[in-house]
DNA sequence: TTGACGTATTCCCATATAGGTATATGATCG
DNA sequence: CGATCATATACCTATATGGGAATACGTCAA
C-alpha cells in the first residue's frame, strides 16, 4: 500500500500547506475560486484541485452563484484533529503544569486522610 | 513534485493513523519498540519506520538502554498543529459561539456611545 | 450563435511513501 | 568467540499524489 489517500480524512487533507492556507482564507468569508487563486499566487487548476480535497473531507462547502463557485469554510470537518491534538496540549503549556501540580497535591491530601472508599 | 515528505512537518508526520495510535501508546510513558510492536500488532520494521519518522519531526526522543531503545514523546512537536486548529474552534464549540454573542452586544453598546477615540 | 469568463477535469511525470521480507548492526550472555 | 535478543536499514512493489499544460463545461453578454 502507499500513502493513505488525502481524501481520506481532515489529517491527511490538512497535511498539505497549500489547503490549510486555503483555509486561512475562507476563515475570512466565502470566496470565489479566483480569490484564492490571487491570494494564495498558485495556477487555478491546483487550487480547484486542492479545494475538491478540502471539499471531500468536508472541509469546505460550495454554493453556486451564476458562473463563480463561492466556497466557504466549515471547520467542523477540523474538529476531530483538534480532539486529538489537544491531549498533548499538557505537553507545552504552563497552565497545565501547573494544574498538575494542584492535582499531585490533592493526591497527596488525600493519602494523607482516610483510606479506601 | 509528489506530496510532501513525511519528515517535512509534524503534520504530515500525523497523518498517517498508525504514528498517531504510536504517540497515543506513549503517553503513558517511555516504552521500547518491541512494546509498540505488541500493543499495535505491527511488524517490527514497521514500528521502526514510523519511530523515524516520528523522530525526524521531533515528536519523539530515544534513549539507550542497553539492547533496547526506550522512545518518549515529545509532544512539544505538536504545538503548531494545536494552534493552527485552535483558531478554527470557534466553528464547532458552543462556548466560542456564546462569546461572539457577548461581542456583538459589546460592539453595540460602544456604538452606542461616544464615537471616535 | 459566438465569445469570453470562471472552474473543473484530464493527462503526464517525478516522487515519496507504507507494507513485506530479508538482512545488517549492537549489545548481552555463556 | 558464538548465539540470541532488540532494532534499524535495505530492497522491492503498488499507489497516490501535486504541479504543469491543455482542454472540457457551464454561464452570461452581445
Amino acid at each position: 500500500m502507499a500513502r493513505a489517500a488525502t481524501t481520506a480524512d481532515a489529517f491527511n487533507a490538512v497535511a498539505e500547506p497549500r489547503r490549510r492556507e486555503i483555509l486561512d482564507a475562507l476563515a475570512g468569508g466565502e470566496r470565489p475560486v479566483n480569490d484564492l487563486v490571487r491570494l494564495l499566487g498558485l495556477a487555478q487548476p491546483q487550487v480547484s484541485k486542492h479545494l475538491r480535497v478540502l471539499r471531500e473531507v468536508g472541509a469546505v462547502d460550495v454554493r453556486d452563484e451564476g458562473r463563480q463557485r463561492l466556497y466557504r469554510l466549515n471547520g467542523h470537518a477540523l474538529k476531530p484533529i483538534h480532539d486529538w491534538v489537544k491531549t498533548y496540549e499538557r505537553s507545552w503549556s504552563e497552565r497545565f503544569e501547573q494544574l498538575d501540580d494542584v492535582l499531585e497535591d490533592l493526591k497527596q491530601k488525600e493519602q494523607g486522610d482516610a483510606g479506601d472508599e
